[in-house]
RNA sequence: GGGCGCGUAGCUCAGUUGGUUAGAGCGCGUCUCUGAUAAGGACGAAGUCCCUGGUUCGAGUCCAGGCGCGCCCA
């Protein structure tokens, strides 16, 4: 006997029950066991930072990587989820920063790098357990007690391994890149960390003037001569070594009205600087070209004398879109200024400190922070005449993420691996990936590739994977590579058991009488995720087999933003070392906004806490509603907690009420299932039987075909429409099958055909939604099937139910149902008032078959006392003709728009005959011959005026609306059952409740109610109904005749 | 500045190889059904399919250019 259910059940609560089931009785350990020996499906899990609580994106993320593993399963395939955490950083860094009140790099190595190294390792997992709480709170089957971290040493000498295997392939190599630099952090940072951080921010804007020092202009005879540059960092000028012309720009050399000094200026700036053209006198123009080879004064003295600095350059980069067309170079401060000084052999110079103050060389402003120089620095170039014109400008700057503060760019040592060489590499193997959407593979990610840059892997950090060189300090081009624990220890001659850098920075290694100290950076730590699938299993110091079996892995998911992290990483790491893919498919996912279109943000409280929603709606409802998203297709979702709702209503709760019609019945009549599988009648003698299971076994294809294809968006919405069609059409229309009291063949093929397609229905579904399936399913099961709904095979295409023919016919019939309801509605004919007859009209042969086998059904639900089909549609719509267009358009081309007014003339009489075979001769307007067969026509009908008559393609429904006074009876006595039922359910009497009635109505009712008392009796399951008055009656209304009704118990 | 994506009803989104009158859900309004349902059904109001141009007999759909938003990069 199934358990009694509660219609009110609260799903927050039911999934609780259902964690600790899960949880007592081990079922994912046991769901794994079960395929223990079954094909791998390898699962690589994206390592999360622990350092913040999870947010919707990752329970996005989260959901669809447990969709795919518990689909797998179900598939049969042994699937291992491990959980990952991303340990190093800077995220931890930072919080580390803060606890112990350390601002930047030199506060960090005062207060002692094993001190702040502690640090960081105490509180990485800080927040472990909420992420464990709430990744189990979704339902999500991942094993945390396994799980790898990227600061254990084995993970870490796995690192070593890779870092080593890269090295020996002559892929690392070292090099000054301009990078953006923080001085708050003491740190350079990725262009990737730069740029989330943009600032609107107000710069000065100052133009300066250097003087020219070896060449003469035509016309500049006894005037000083000067270019003008112009920059929004004044506080690079210390550290000027050049200027840059635009080859082809045009320049002009002007006499300067006000200072009578010439100036070189970009021919198209001098607008920029002049208001009318009287303030200045043109010289002589010339291209950059020319100017190229000039030298100028320094504008500070500091670094005079600077090999081959100190003159004009040319580079193509130079625009005239603002300043004065000709750029200072600062090559320590700018990518472009590095390349063109290095190109010009200038090495360049910088002056500032790691905090970003100037150095002793810089005397005017040694100490100060370079940001800070700036109004300082303007100041003397004031006093000393060469500043031209001061403004300021509102521009985009990029801020340091973590602190706030302004970046720099500046030059940096740096560690490279060298990825140029490897494009077509990388572009062939991900051509070896399914990508979901495919755009992101296809155009985003391989544009990506096709143009990746070297890779800087060095951060000037502390609590990361160490660089594992060690240089000779003699000599820093001599260097050893490590690549193991082991290897370190063979060299340095010491036991080593920590590989942070508070224990590896103090070994040295003596070989050949040389002393080698290891570089002092730490690894960029997406080195360490993209190393995953070896480090996390200690590749290859241990579980060699594991992993080489395991690679590459069948699956991962992740968000867009990591197109150019994780996804690359991966793809990278993994081509260069066995120029394989890292994974077969990937499931990429949007960015989760808040309601109102932007980003979820703590601070604007823009979003519900997902605990909050999970404990109103479930974690079913909030599963369902990101998986039937645009959000799993890499599109933005702007999350609304009302679709968190709206799901549960229209998905979960018809499921469960489903699940409750089925139990309150099978209650009654004690129906139990079969021993065995759950199984549906042999040969089900009622079509709606046969029509639910070939839904059903439709709608299983659907959602395989739709898994398989890693499109979790059509999958959810085909299980879902498969709901709609059990709920609101298979149920309601067999609901009296299961009140008949007798216990005959239709009523158990009913509870046979009910049961098997809830608990097939819940198998397929167990994936999405795996809590109130795994209730359904645990309270429908026969002893011979598995405990949980996670533990069945997922189920099979079943062929044999399969009718496509009936699953037409159902169509056709609720099609002209929905048009009777519509007849009704126009005719002010509520459906319990019965009436005479309805006409389904088709001139199809096939399409009157279908509704002639199904006219029962009809007359049902239209509450009609005969259904008749007939053919003849003329005596209730008129018909004409239009351009079948698809088979027209390319037959006629430019022809068709004199055909469409000849085939919308013809008569009722040409379409008749087309309809009949015949072909039609038409001549249009410019004389072209058409002949039409009847395919190249649609036929569209329209209903005649005045009639009760209603139309959609092949149907038409027409409906007797006249009342007979029986008729009129019939409908007063139903009206009084509907009344007599909800009282009952009012009065909260059980389905099965025997009652007495006694009522009392105006005499014409009472006569009614007398005549149709039988129908009334068997209705209500009363076992008396008498005319009377009595105590506590209810007062209702009947047709708009007041009635009074008591009801007892019998 | 570049790459990619998105832009359809008040809101969230469908919309097949170009084809006839552009759909659904939510919300709103008017009805209705119901002994599983917090549900269902009918009708109604609500659209410059972002704009411009092109290809075509025919464009929400294809092409080009632009605008707006997002992600990634520079």
């Amino acid at each position: 006997m199934f358990d009694a259910v509660d219609t009110n059940a609260s799903f927050a609560k039911m999934e609780e029950v259902v964690l600790a089931y899960w949880e007592h009785e081990q079922i994912f350990a046991q769901s794994l066991e079960q395929r223990r020996g079954g094909q791998p499906y390898v699962f690589y899990d994206g390592p999360p930072f622990a350092t913040g609580l999870p947010h919707y994106g990752h329970l996005l993320a989260g959901t669809i990587k447990d969709v795919f593993p518990r689909y797998q399963t179900m598939r049969g395939r042994y699937v291992e989820r491990t959980f990952g955490w991303d340990c190093h950083g800077l995220p931890i860094e930072a919080l580390a920063q803060d606890k112990l009140g350390l601002a930047g790099a030199p506060a960090i190595r005062d207060c002692g790098v094993d001190v702040f190294n502690e640090q960081c390792r105490s509180m990485v997992l800080r927040y472990v357990k909420e992420w464990q709480q709430t990744v189990n709170r979704m339902g999500r089957w991942v094993d945390f007690e396994h799980g790898y971290k990227t600061m254990d040493s084995t993970f870490m000498e796995s690192i070593w391994w890779v870092f080593k295997q890269l090295w020996e392939q002559g892929r690392i190599y070292r090099a000054h890149r301009i990078m953006p630099y923080s001085w708050k952090l003491n740190t350079p940072l990725s262009n990737f960390e730069a740029n989330s951080n943009y600032q609107d921010v107000q710069d000065p804007a100052v133009t300066v003037r250097m003087k020219i020092l070896d060449r003469d202009f035509p016309g500049c005879a006894g005037l000083t001569t000067y270019v003008l540059i112009w920059t929004t960092t004044p506080w690079t000028l210390p550290a000027n070594l050049a200027a840059c012309v635009g080859p082809d720009i045009r320049y002009c050399v002007v006499r300067d009205g006000d200072s009578n000094d010439a100036y070189i200026v970009a021919k198209e700036r001098l607008s920029a600087y002049y208001k009318h053209e009287s303030e200045y006198t043109v010289l002589h123009e010339c291209a950059g070209a020319e100017l190229v080879g000039c030298h100028y004064e320094p504008i500070f003295p500091y670094f005079a004398g600077h090999a081959n600095a100190f003159c004009i350059l040319s580079d193509g980069y130079v625009t005239t879109t603002d300043g004065t067309g000709i750029v200072h170079q600062a090559p320590a401060y700018g990518e472009d200024d590095y390349r063109v000084c290095r190109a010009a052999n200038i090495e360049l110079v910088d002056p500032l400190d790691d905090d970003a103050n100037f150095l002793p060389v810089v005397a005017d402003f040694a100490g100060v922070n370079c940001k800070e120089a700036d109004k300082a620095i303007i100041r003397m170039l004031k006093q000393h005449g060469k500043l031209v014109q001061q403004s300021t400008i509102v521009h985009s700057y990029p801020f340091c993420e973590r602190t706030d503060t302004p970046l720099i760019y500046r030059a940096i040592d740096a560690w490279y691996v060298k990825v140029e060489d490897l494009h077509e590499r990388l572009i062939k193997n991900n051509a070896q990936t399914r990508w979901m959407p495919d755009f992101v593979g296809e155009k985003r990610f391989a544009n990506w590739l096709a143009e990746a840059k070297d890779w800087n892997i060095s951060r000037n950090r502390f609590w990361g994977s160490c660089i594992p060189v060690w240089i000779n300090v003699e000599d820093p081009a001599d260097t050893i590579c490590v690549g193991s624990i082991a290897e370190l220890e063979a060299l340095s001659g010491q036991k080593v058991s920590d590989l942070h850098k508070h224990f590896i920075d103090c070994i040295e290694i003596r070989r050949d009488g040389k002393l080698y100290r290891r570089t002092p950076e730490v690894l960029d730590c997406w080195f360490e995720s993209g190393s995953m699938p070896y480090a996390q299993h200690h590749y290859p110091f241990a579980n060699r087999e594991k992993v080489e079996g395991a690679f590459p892995a069948d699956f991962i998911a992740e968000g867009l933003d990591q197109t150019r992290g994780w996804f690359y990483t991966l793809m990278l790491i993994s081509t260069m070392l066995f120029d394989k893919p890292a994974f077969k498919n990937v499931v990429v996912n949007g960015l989760v906004l808040a309601e109102d279109g932007r980003k979820m943000s703590k601070r604007l409280k823009n979003y519900p806490d997902p605990r909050t929603v999970i404990d109103s709606y479930g974690a079913d409802a909030l599963r369902l509603c990101l998986l039937a998203s645009p959000a799993v297709r890499a599109e933005d979702l702007r999350f609304s907690e009302v679709a968190v709702r709206e799901v549960m209503r229209t998905v979960l709760i018809p499921l469960w009420n489903a699940h409750c019609f089925f139990v309150t019945y099978a209650r009654v009549d004690g129906w139990v299932p079969p021993a065995g599988q759950a199984a549906p009648p042999a040969a089900p003698e009622n079509v709606l039987d046969s029509w639910v299971l070939s839904r059903l076994s439709a709608t299983v294809q659907d959602v395989r075909s739709a898994l398989d294809n890693y499109d979790l968006q059509r999958g959810a919405t085909r299980f879902t429409s498969f709901l709609d069609d059990l709920t609101n059409w298979y149920i309601r229309r067999s609901r009296r099958r299961f009140w008949k009291s007798d216990n005959d063949t239709d009523k158990g093929d009913a509870y046979a055909t009910l049961h098997y397609t809830l608990v097939t229905l819940c198998q397929l579904a167990a994936p999405f939604t795996p809590f109130i399936t795994e209730t359904i399913y645990r309270n429908l099961r026969t002893d011979a099937m598995p405990a949980s709904v996670h533990l069945c095979d997922y189920p099979e295409v079943q062929t044999a139910y399969l009718d496509t023919a009936l699953n037409e016919r159902m169509a056709r019939t609720m099609s002209a149902v929905s048009l009777g309801r519509f007849l009704r509605t126009q005719a002010s004919q509520k459906i319990r008032q019965p009436l005479a007859s309805a006409v389904l009209v088709s001139a199809k042969a096939a399409v009157r078959a279908d509704l002639e086998q199904m006219a029962s059904v009809v007359a049902e639900e239209l509450n009609v006392k005969a259904v008749l089909v007939q053919a003849d549609e003329e005596s209730l719509v008129s018909l004409s003709a239009k351009p079948n267009l698809k088979r027209l358009g390319p037959k006629l081309g430019p022809k068709m728009k004199l055909a469409m007014p000849a085939i919308a003339a013809l008569s009722s009489a040409d379409i008749a005959s087309l309809r009949q075979g015949e072909s039609l001769a038409l001549t249009l307007a410019d004389g072209t011959a058409l002949t039409l067969s009847e395919d190249d026509v649609l036929i569209q009908r329209t209903e005649k005026e005045g009639m009760c008559v209603a139309n959609e393609g092949d149907i038409t429904v027409a409906l007797d609306t006249r009342l007979t006074a029986e008729l009129i009876q019939e409908g007063n006595a139903r009206e009084v059952v509907s009344k007599l039922q909800n009282l009952r359910k009012e009065l909260h009497f059980e389905v099965t409740d025997r009652i007495h009635i006694c009522y009392s109505a105006p005499v014409a009712l009472s006569r009614a109610i007398e005549a149709e008392s039988a129908y009334i009796c068997a209705e209500t399951l009363a076992l008396s109904l008498t005319a009377g008055d009595c105590a506590d009656m209810h007062a209702v209304d009947i047709n708009e005749v007041p009635a009074r009704f008591h009801l007892r118990k019998a």
